[in-house]
DNA sequence: TGACATATATAGGTAATCTATATATAATAT
DNA sequence: ATATTATATATAGATTACCTATATATGTCA
């Protein structure tokens, strides 16, 4: 199932501040684990993420920091700050009142009086 | 609770399908069905909405008809084609499949392993 | 008669994606 | 050895689906 990408539009920021709770991570690695996580139902594109990365570690929700990995390769690490902790709670609440008003326009109907 | 505006994207197309799926309607009316059904969560705007509503005229998922009210005042009135139920389907299970990988991200997590 | 609700319409702006392109290193295949 | 693919980050420009602002016209109520 392929997924219309306005569908995306508003959650992305989410799901990225999501993954860093859970642990620092890289922008490739992101990418990587949200097509996991999902299933392959997401293929967030660089394009969209690294911009995305810029402007929340602009406004201070999440930080970075450069580590070598094995291979000898440079990575940068992002970190969520508590400023992006509050902001991952709120975008939390706003999905769950987005999708529940979603599925109460889905259910509702012509039918609704018999119920 | 105000939802962010481009949550809304995506879903808008879905939700003006599943009102005309319950019956005919004319543009002022499904916003006010919206609002009402969304416990006003969702407020549809009427730049967004007519010019949304032609569109999917030219596309042939919908089709309009005018009606004189008790009022005396004019009415355009749409209902969904056959096409338009197609489509609806469609975006209901794209839906679908969208909000289950954000849940699926949205539970995943450092404690993975302990679940 | 003035304000507000109903009803439709369009122009122009904004924001969050995308594709395309660029750069560089590491790993693998020919 | 060399070409290709995978890893890793970055930016420019296009697209699209919303929004606000504005316009027009009629009905209702104070």
């Amino acid at each position: 199932m392929t997924i219309n990408k306005s569908l995306m539009t508003g959650s992305t920021t989410m799901l990225v501040l999501k993954l860093l709770e859970d642990k620092d991570m890289y922008g490739y690695q992101m990418i990587e684990e949200l097509a996991k996580r999902s299933d392959n139902t997401f293929s967030l594109k660089a394009g969209t993420l690294y911009p995305l990365l810029h402007t929340l570690e602009e406004q201070e929700m999440i930080s970075s920091y450069e580590e070598n990995a094995d291979s000898g390769r440079v990575r940068k690490y992002y970190s969520i700050t508590k400023k992006g902790k509050g902001m991952f709670a709120e975008k939390k609440n706003e999905w769950q009142t987005y999708t529940s008003a979603v599925n109460q326009v889905l259910q509702g109907g012509a039918n609704f009086e018999t119920i």
